[in-house]
DNA sequence: GCTGCCTGCCC
DNA sequence: ATTCTGC
DNA sequence: GCAGAATGGGCAGGCAGC
């Protein structure tokens, strides 16, 4: 493996000065982005270039043009009513340097401003009263910068989700008033700005609803009677009070309150309810997808406000959320009629009709829904809707904790109990220790429920009609159905592993470069395939059905493995590259049009001939597995595993996996805390991959070119790059990947205050990059960062060492991540293109590949 | 019928 | 996938 | 250490628009 970080260091290495960038002379372009050919690319190709290293490639078009073009002109017409003295302020304490931002970038920060202002008009709050708050958000982010070490428990400010700071203003007024803001002012403050409510919506009955009130009552603060439908305003009220909370514990209580209401008043809507809150239509294996993100949901907000889609993209950067734009634009609608109010169940149906809709016009169809159910909207509905549909409600709360909130309403206030019931708080007629330990086991029914049968639809009738005692005998564990996988934590290295597992018996296996695949045989013969997320994958693996019977020993019924699917050279007999597998098709194959052969490793045997395995330790089910199922070549093969306690015998096997094409190894223990309860801890093993080991595995220092504003906890900083490396020949900066991961938040925040001193208003001519990852503000190059990554890939997006490895294509690294600054490195001695062309070619898996090839060529 | 963009799902 | 953070 | 939420590359599939 190439480390690039220790030879780089000296400088003595070829640093070249830093001169003849602006001379146009050497820049003879030979960024000729014709497009062009156009195969598609298929995994023949792929698998080709594997095996010779020539090969046709295809392009996916490039565009070098996206220089010029910055914004559309319309946004230039806002009017800045009466923030024009916040406007003055931002632009005037800037430099000379930054008001030339402001004015590059017009769009977003006037846009920007809107937003506030209509913040502010909705708290009606006067302008100076506005400013303050703006003031008091950044002078905690600040104060959090400045001394993090010291002051953390008492910067105890509201979480960073909820601000929408000016990403152009926040500087200047934070000097301005450094001085004396106490934070408890600021607590306040930002209080008011989750409760004010608009007068408009104070007439709105259920308005004041609080499931987070202290001694809820079930029945007398819900604000729907008995038999009716829960009204969607109720959920989002609900919602909303989760989200202005960061104790998940709290959070867990304000959800159980609403949700015991539900149970009460309209068990009918106790399931409706529970998808919404995880942000589902239903189990993941039914296969039913909304079709619906990010860009079509704009489109959506700005057919129905009336606004273009360049107001509301730029209003989505500055704020960091759609939900909030479109909750914010809602407001200034004047309509003609108000729709009848949402409902819980209304709201979930109509999802579920929009996933529906497919075929031709079906586009147009799913924004007329989205339209009419947006119109409907009160108060902070929209925003909840708008989320739902962009897939993520980012309240701090999913899985597990609506899972512990169900646990709890159903401690609490049981199901199936004749209406007016009797129980409303069990808890007042218990002892704590005596309730929590009713609470905890309900939790861990329930759970464990799920996570043997990950079906709500399933789950939750159970519950209201037979309650929660009912769960382990009416659904178990099923072929058939997929089951939650064991997920393993990464480890820092061997020494981690054996301080972890100090004194137990475990077992290393290799870690597969594959897609993680359940496979099910019922009774009846039937057999399934699912994903690691529950996808139903079994059209997708024609191949592993018709062989798996082949592996079946002769006493297998049925049964439920835990396996790899890897793609596979037959010839060579060796694992080709996660890349190569994912060309597979996804739907309907046909196995005698398979073009990428799997191969199947075996690791864990979950369930046979009826019975559920996953309550025996790791080593019992292992020998069932060996016992029943038969190795078959290029098929189906038990993965290669070691059971050893030996530090060196581990670090040889560690090397061993990554020669063998593997990313490195699982390490499991055998028998104690071996059993596969995902309800009890769900990364129960442990992962040890090449490039965790610190020092160790491949890492770039590249340069920062552009930047992404962040959303949601990100709002108010960039929350992603676009690095580049240097091609000294061409002089050119060619994109390499983008970046979002490794960042603390202080590390946001400086990055922040930097880059955005060296704005450009478009891109230099020579950056190279595809229009696709056109950042939202481009940078001078000033700053390298050593970024590491798990492998390099060869990219149809990114520039990097183009026409070295390939005449058309790139290289890009695959999970990259930020190390830290190069603060010793000009940006002209950042990685160099021939340098990631090295990297590329050294890796083990190309050159295994090539070693075949050159054999190959010697034997003809 | 072709292409490009968007989406969801793998990692 | 990786990583960071509040609890 | 859990749970959640930020963010990555890259593929096939599907729809819109030509």
């Amino acid at each position: 493996i190439y480390s690039d970080s220790e030879e780089d260091n000296s400088p003595a290495k070829e640093s070249p000065p830093k001169k003849k960038l602006f001379q146009d002379n050497a820049i003879e372009s030979k960024a000729s982005n014709e497009t062009k050919e156009n195969l598609n690319g298929n995994s023949k190709e792929l698998i080709n270039r594997f095996k010779n290293s020539e090969e046709i490639l295809n392009k996916i078009g490039s565009d070098e043009t996206s220089e010029g073009k910055l914004e559309s002109p319309e946004d230039q017409n806002q009017s800045l009513e009466d923030e024009e003295p916040l406007d003055k302020k931002t632009v005037g304490s800037n430099s000379g340097n930054k008001s030339k931002i402001v004015k590059n970038n017009k769009s977003v920060s006037t846009s920007h401003k809107k937003v506030i202002s209509s913040q502010k008009k909705k708290m009606k709050i006067s302008p100076t009263q506005g400013k303050k708050i703006d003031k008091e958000v950044k002078h905690t982010k600040s104060k959090n910068d400045q001394k993090s070490p010291k002051s953390k428990k008492d910067t105890k400010s509201p979480p960073a989700k909820k601000q929408t700071s000016n990403f152009f203003g926040v500087k200047m007024i934070d000097e301005q008033i450094k001085e004396k803001e106490e934070l408890k002012q600021d607590t306040e403050v930002k209080k008011n700005v989750l409760k004010n409510k608009d007068n408009k919506d104070a007439s709105i009955p259920g308005i004041e609803y609080n499931p987070s009130k202290s001694k809820y009552h079930p029945i007398e603060d819900a604000f729907w009677k008995h038999g009716e439908k829960v009204p969607y305003l109720a959920l989002a009220r609900t919602l909303e009070e989760i989200e202005a909370v960061s104790a998940r514990l709290k959070m867990i209580e304000i959800l159980s309150n609403y949700l015991r209401s539900v149970i009460v008043l309209s068990p009918d809507d106790l399931l409706p309810s529970v998808y919404l809150c995880l942000n589902k239509l239903a189990p993941a294996y039914y296969s039913m997808e909304l079709g619906i993100a990010e860009h079509s949901l704009m489109k959506a907000i700005a057919q129905a406000t009336g606004r273009s889609i360049s107001q509301i993209k730029s209003d989505a950067g500055s704020v960091g959320d759609l939900g909030l734009v479109a909750e914010q634009s809602r407001s200034t609608q004047r309509m003609m009629f108000r729709p009848a109010p949402l409902t819980v169940r209304n709201v979930f149906d109509k999802l579920k009709e929009i996933a529906s809709m497919s075929g031709q016009a079906s586009m147009s169809k799913k924004m007329d829904k989205i339209q009419s159910m947006f119109v409907a909207c009160r108060h902070s509905e929209a925003r909840f809707v708008i989320r739902s549909l962009a897939g993520k409600l980012r309240i701090g709360l999913a899985e597990q904790s609506v899972l512990q909130a169900l646990a709890l309403a159903c401690t609490m206030t049981p199901p199936c109990q004749e209406y007016p019931p009797e129980q409303l708080d069990v808890s007042k007629t218990m002892s704590t220790e005596s309730f929590k330990s009713k609470y905890d086991e309900v939790a861990l029914i329930i759970k464990t429920t799920y996570c043997e049968c990950p079906n709500y639809d399933l789950i939750i009738p159970v519950i209201l009609n037979e309650g929660v005692s009912a769960l382990p005998i009416k659904i178990t564990l099923t072929p058939g159905i997929p089951l939650m996988p064991m997920l393993a934590h990464p480890t820092k290295g061997v020494g981690e592993v054996l301080q972890r597992f100090d004194g137990l018996k475990f077992t290393c296996e290799w870690k597969y470069d594959g897609e993680r695949a359940q496979i099910h045989l019922n009774d009846e013969g039937k057999i399934n395939i699912y994903s690691r997320n529950q996808e139903n994958n079994t059209g997708k693996y024609p191949d592993i059905i018709s062989q798996l019977r082949s592996c079946l020993g002769p006493d297998v019924k049925s049964c439920v493995l835990d396996t790899e699917a890897v793609a596979w050279d037959k010839e060579n007999k060796s694992i080709l590259p996660f890349q190569v597998l994912s060309t597979r098709k996804k739907k309907d194959c046909v196995e005698s049009e398979i073009k990428v052969p799997v191969c199947v490793f075996m690791f864990d045997l979950l369930y046979l001939n009826g019975k559920s395995l996953v309550k025996q330790p790791l080593i019992e089910r292992r020998k069932l597995l060996h016992d029943n199922f038969i190795s078959i070549e290029d098929k189906f093969v038990f993965a290669t595993s070691k059971d050893t306690t030996s530090m060196e015998e581990l670090q040889e096997f560690l090397e061993n996996a990554v020669k063998g094409n593997c990313e490195g190894l699982m390490v499991k223990t055998l028998e104690f805390d071996a059993t596969y309860e995902i309800a009890k801890r769900s990364r129960n093993w442990l992962k040890l991959k090449k490039d965790y080991l610190e020092g160790v595995g491949d890492t770039l220092d590249l340069v920062v070119v552009g930047g992404y504003l962040g959303r949601g906890k990100r709002a108010g900083v960039y929350g992603g790059f676009l690095l580049a490396c240097y091609d000294l020949e061409s002089e050119e900066y060619q994109s390499i990947c983008k970046i979002g991961t490794g960042f603390s938040d202080t590390d946001l925040q400086k990055h922040s205050e930097l880059l955005k001193q060296h704005v450009l208003d478009k891109p230099r001519s020579y950056y190279k990059f595809d229009s696709s990852h056109e950042p939202d503000h481009w940078f001078e190059p000033v700053q390298v960062w050593e970024v590491k990554c798990a492998d390099l890939s060869l990219s149809p997006v990114h520039r990097a060492a183009i026409g070295i490895v390939d005449p058309e294509k790139g290289i890009s690294l695959r999970f990259p991540r930020f190390i830290r600054i190069r603060d010793d490195k000009s940006v002209e001695e950042a990685t160099s293109a021939q340098q990631v062309a090295d990297m590329y070619k050294n890796q083990d898996q190309i050159k295994n590949q090539g070693e075949i090839n050159v054999a190959e060529e010697d034997f003809y």
